[in-house]
DNA sequence: GAGACGCATCTTTTT
DNA sequence: GATGCGTCTC
């Protein structure tokens, strides 16, 4: 138990037994990262930390949960139980409940998810009668995320001319009062956000020098999972915390930061040794997982990116047989590939579906594949996509619990006052909004005095609502004597929302109904496994853990094994033996949406990095060359992602794409000199479907339909053969009307910078921008 | 105030 | 192709 020591390599054990100071862990892929933060922890323990003076941050509760196993297999479950682990949201939210007083929050506080934030923005955006064409919910949710992400509280959003600037230009000047309102309306509901959850922390921490120091005292040893992807928020917490002893050991690779999207700084990782003097750099490189041909594949192409550390991943495993590359013409015939792969892979070599992940860059993607393993009759379980506590019918019955816990809770209160339908409409929940936010209460405490309250509602209304509260006063009396599961089991009873779904005796309220008996089961285990643990097994404690669930958290039904469907996202740090990854198209992967600038394609490339990675001992890369998006069908082109990787640790399973082909013809037979980059990628997005009769995909075409194929592409392909010039004045289908300014690069890589009217100036590739020369 | 129906928008990724 | 929102009628 204790030569755990000799199962590590050489610069594995260096940074398990390195012991204090700023430390940080470069880990490639596949690296055995995992097997060193664990017995880095275990090793800390066995040189007598105490394991309530190790925190450790990690990027899911299941990565938490696992690590705390294997550490207990090497020091002890007792304890290894005392550790503090978990996400960052889970953490502090765990340390808000304790101290949240000094911001005035309750120890009860509610955690807002995306669905319940969206909702009140609207109701914001409603009340303060602005167009919701111009502000739309699910944007100005996401700018004040990135504010709350950055440190941009309110006040210091006021104090920034060139925020408020920014928005006035974007047409939405009522930004920053939105952002108060929402903030507001949050602290009044006793709700935090996600980000809240990060930015309260932060503020606790700056405001409150006594609970700092207590902090920073209890966590003299910090380590810091997946690195690459903490945001500005996170980073802080940590500098905060770590700032006493200076014990911090950060781990990650910036080959796969993928979150940008929600606020990860890469930068966070590439400065780190800045940030501290004197920090040790520990790197692992060895990869343990795949195949040399996978290993080197994947190195081929993140080659490609400018931005990254000086690493190189290598391995001493077997050469493995080539990636192989499918092209087929449809999404259900890829989707066909892949079952049937699985299948004759299955039986030729006795493997188990759990051998099996497919892989894909948007969860709308799985249809297609889930309907070909049903077809082949192979298991599977579906990861993400709309979690289980986002379903309708679940979100009901935790409002119902969260409105007992948290009677302030306006978005729960507004869910279920009228669900099942009560007679309690939008005219009177109108008055009640008003009237609540006139008095400065909540409508819960409104309503419990409603008698002394003229609220001008006749007398009918008056009793639905009284009886309303005296329900859920009622749930709150049980819920004093009774464990999780039995209130909530007397809350569903109560509430007759089985009967209510029962009613219309649909098929999806069939499995309408499972998923509530499915939440009962849930949250009989969650109080059973508490109670084992000896931890909180409270209503309360079960709805934080339902709000900071992720998706990879969830339980199977049953342990038979099955393939494993996820968006590249969730896949990252697991692995498989055999993976499809699918949908390898411009446009899809990269995404339409992120191939304005070099680091949005960066960051698709390393998820496509992210991904190949993931597979030990074979891969396979899926494209098609039709595939319906928004409900109608559109021509894809193959992946720059697959033209990126080395040849020769390919294999094609069919006849070559007939894009390339047709570039080469274009090469030598039109344009003569013009190099193949330049061409590659002339396709501007296509957003409008070709009908399937004008554009047959024939491996060799004539010359007359090459000037078919450059009418589509008509926008841009004067751009292309470098007609543009410094001075020129444009139109952006987005932009709008702008002047080049400078050019930069050639062929696929040109780029411009161009001043735009309506947005200033923007650098953009010329490739994918949509301009037309004006003069 | 309830329920039915039609329309628009959506999809890039998630704690 | 689905979901959610708004509008219409009862």
């Amino acid at each position: 138990m204790n030569n755990y020591l000799e199962n590590l390599n050489e610069s594995q054990r260096e940074a398990v037994v390195h012991k204090d100071g700023p430390m940080i862990i470069i880990a490639g892929a596949g690296s055995g990262k995992t097997r060193v933060l664990t017995y880095r922890i275990a090793h800390l323990m066995n040189q007598g930390i105490d394991p309530f003076n190790i925190l450790s941050l990690t990027f899911t509760n299941k990565a938490a949960r696992e690590m705390k196993d294997r550490i207990g297999t090497v020091v002890g479950y007792s304890e290894a139980k005392n550790l503090w682990m978990g996400t960052f949201h889970s953490v502090f939210a765990r340390i808000l409940r304790s101290e949240g007083h000094h911001l005035g929050f309750p120890s009860n506080f509610t955690i807002y998810d995306t669905q319940d934030s969206v909702r009140l923005i609207s109701s914001i955006i409603k009340e303060m009668a602005l167009d919701k064409e111009i502000y739309k919910a699910k944007k100005v949710l996401s700018r004040i995320s990135s504010f709350k992400n950055s440190l941009i509280t309110v006040k210091a959003y006021y104090n920034d001319p060139e925020l408020k600037e920014a928005d006035k230009m974007a047409r939405q000047p009522k930004m920053g009062e939105i952002y108060h309102q929402y903030v507001e309306r949050c602290f009044k509901a006793g709700a935090m956000d996600f980000d809240d959850l990060l930015l309260r922390t932060n503020e606790l921490l700056t405001r409150f020098p006594e609970v700092l120091a207590k902090y920073q005292d209890r966590f003299k040893y910090i380590l810091v999972d997946e690195y690459q992807d903490t945001n500005h928020s996170q980073y802080l917490i940590v500098r905060a915390l770590a700032d006493r002893f200076q014990n911090i050991c950060v781990v990650g690779d910036d080959s796969q930061s993928i979150y940008a999207f929600r606020g990860a700084n890469i930068q966070n990782i590439l400065n780190f040794q800045k940030n501290y003097d004197d920090v040790k750099i520990f790197k692992l490189e060895q990869n343990y997982r795949s195949s040399k041909n996978i290993v080197e594949a994947a190195n081929s192409v993140i080659e490609k990116n400018k931005t990254k550390l000086d690493k190189e991943v290598w391995t001493d495993n077997s050469e493995g047989s080539k990636v192989k590359v499918m092209r087929t013409v449809t999404e259900v015939k890829e989707g066909r590939f892949v079952a049937n792969s699985i299948f004759d892979n299955k039986m030729n070599l006795q493997l188990q579906n759990s051998e099996f992940a497919v892989l894909y860059r948007t969860n709308a993607q799985s249809r297609a594949i889930e309907d070909a393993l049903r077809e082949k009759d192979i298991d599977y379980v579906i990861y993400g996509g709309l979690s289980f506590y986002q379903r309708k019918e679940i979100k009901d019955i935790l409002s119902y619990l969260r409105l007992l816990i948290n009677p302030n809770d306006e978005e729960a209160l507004k869910r279920v006052i009228n669900y099942p339908a009560r007679g309690i409409g939008a005219t009177t929940l109108d008055k009640l909004s008003v009237a609540a936010n006139h008095y400065k209460k909540s409508i819960f405490e409104l309503l419990c005095s409603l008698n002394k309250i003229d609220l001008n509602l006749n007398s009918g209304t008056k009793t639905k609502l009284i009886n309303f509260v005296t329900m859920i006063k009622h749930f709150q009396i049980e819920a004093q004597s009774k464990n999780a599961f039995d209130v909530t089991d007397f809350v569903v009873k109560q509430t007759r929302i089985v009967q209510e779904i029962e009613k219309d005796g649909t098929p999806e309220g069939v499995s309408k109904v499972e998923n509530i008996q499915e939440l009962l089961n849930a949250i009989k285990n969650f109080t059973e496994e508490q109670k084992e643990k000896e931890e909180d097994d409270s209503l309360a404690f079960f709805l934080e853990d339902a709000a900071l669930a992720s998706d990879l958290d969830k339980k199977a039904k049953d342990d038979s094994p099955k393939v494993s469907l996820m968006t590249i996202h969730l896949a990252k740090g697991l692995e498989f033996p055999y993976v499809y990854i699918v949908g390898l198209e411009e446009n899809l992967f990269p995404s339409a949406m992120s191939m304005n600038t070099r680091s949005e394609l960066e960051e698709e490339r390393r998820l496509f990095y992210v991904a190949l990675t993931r597979a030990e001992k074979q891969a396979y890369l899926c494209y098609s060359q039709n595939r319906y998006r928004w409900g109608k069908l559109v021509d894809c082109e193959p992946s720059r992602f697959l033209q990126e990787i080395d040849e020769k640790y390919l294999e094609y399973l069919t006849v070559k794409a007939p894009e390339p082909i047709q570039n080469k013809f274009i090469n030598e037979d039109i344009f003569g000199s013009v190099p193949q980059n330049k061409i590659r990628f002339k396709k501007p997005i296509q957003r409008t479907p070709i009908k399937k009769s004008t554009a047959p995909k024939i491996e060799f075409q004539p010359p007359k339909n090459l000037k078919k194929v450059s009418k589509t592409s008509a926008t841009n392909s004067n751009l292309f053969d470098n007609n543009i010039v410094v001075g020129n004045v444009v139109n952006h289908t987005k932009f709008g009307k702008g002047e080049v300014i400078s050019l930069e690069g050639s062929g696929a890589n040109q780029k411009a910078e161009i001043r735009f009217a309506s947005v200033g100036v923007k650098k953009l590739l010329l490739q994918f921008a949509k301009l037309s020369i004006i003069s």
